[in-house]
DNA sequence: GTATAACTGTTAGATTTCTAACTGTCAATA
DNA sequence: TATTGACAGTTAGAAATCTAACAGTTATAC
């Protein structure tokens, strides 16, 4: 395992974030979604006042634009979107969440709290803030 | 991003672990492989001497028989590995990484490196030890 | 004002992963 | 020892993502 040993770090991560996927999907599996469209789902609910395009989630998630116009089209067959193009830019679409959406949220939030614990579970307060703090300036730089 | 906020360390994991990935991705792009393939190929070379099989790099990946199936499938036409049915358990195949794909495990330890330091190089040595101990407490729980 | 460039989203086709059903082999047990 | 179950790997088909090429709209520059 030599090699593996050489970059601890890239492979806790991808392994670590590869579990969690799992985890979180298997968690909400049962409304017929997975995590990702869940967490899109809660992003546009909290942020569509503001008239996000489709721009945004694609950077909010790092996503390519043709993924998020295949995620939408999915979204929105299910009913549980909508998307306008606004009248003062043909080009874009705004986006919205419709009830059916809105009602599947708190189910959403249950379950990736629950996933959540169980990451922070094993860890005390203080290693929890420190951990927070590492991983936020990991993420700004990277 | 109320919602956002609620799930702090599982949306860094995701997006920590996809920005790595993609990083990883582009940075061994020109050998014509992915970053998952790499790593699977060094991962056969440093341990091909104990006949691992096909479902030792499920477990280590985290992905599914038929995910490994397939990658070995292309891995092999590509003529960087070769599997054979060992003598004693026909069900099995062990891997081995043929003499065209240890020429490209240097330029994989090389480029990972590169990744890695970019994540831990905002870090101070002691915070580097911290988060080490942190992750690997999260992966053994989750 | 017109031409050009940048922006937003879509489509087509490839890649990687998944689940479910399957084959063949080995192990356990009755 | 014959049957049954567990194990290792494969196949087929679905889902999610990607790249590259494209269309339409808006902004910029001359």
């Amino acid at each position: 395992m030599q090699s593996q040993k050489d970059t601890p770090y890239l492979d806790l991560f991808q392994i670590i974030g590869l579990k969690l996927k799992k985890k979180a999907d298997e968690s909400i599996k049962e409304l017929g979604l997975n995590a990702q469209q869940g967490k899109v789902i809660e992003y546009i609910y909290e942020n569509q006042r503001n008239q996000i395009i489709q721009k945004d989630l694609a950077d909010r998630f790092h996503l390519r634009g043709a993924s998020i116009t295949s995620m939408l089209q999915g979204l929105e067959q299910k009913g549980l979107i909508e998307r306008k193009i606004p009248v003062n830019n043909e080009r874009q679409k705004n986006i919205y969440v419709l009830p059916k959406g809105i009602e599947l949220i708190e189910d959403f939030q249950e379950s990736f709290q629950k996933v959540e614990e169980d990451i922070v579970q094993v860890l005390t307060d203080e290693e929890k803030q420190v951990l927070k703090k590492l991983l936020i300036k990991i993420n700004e730089r990277i």
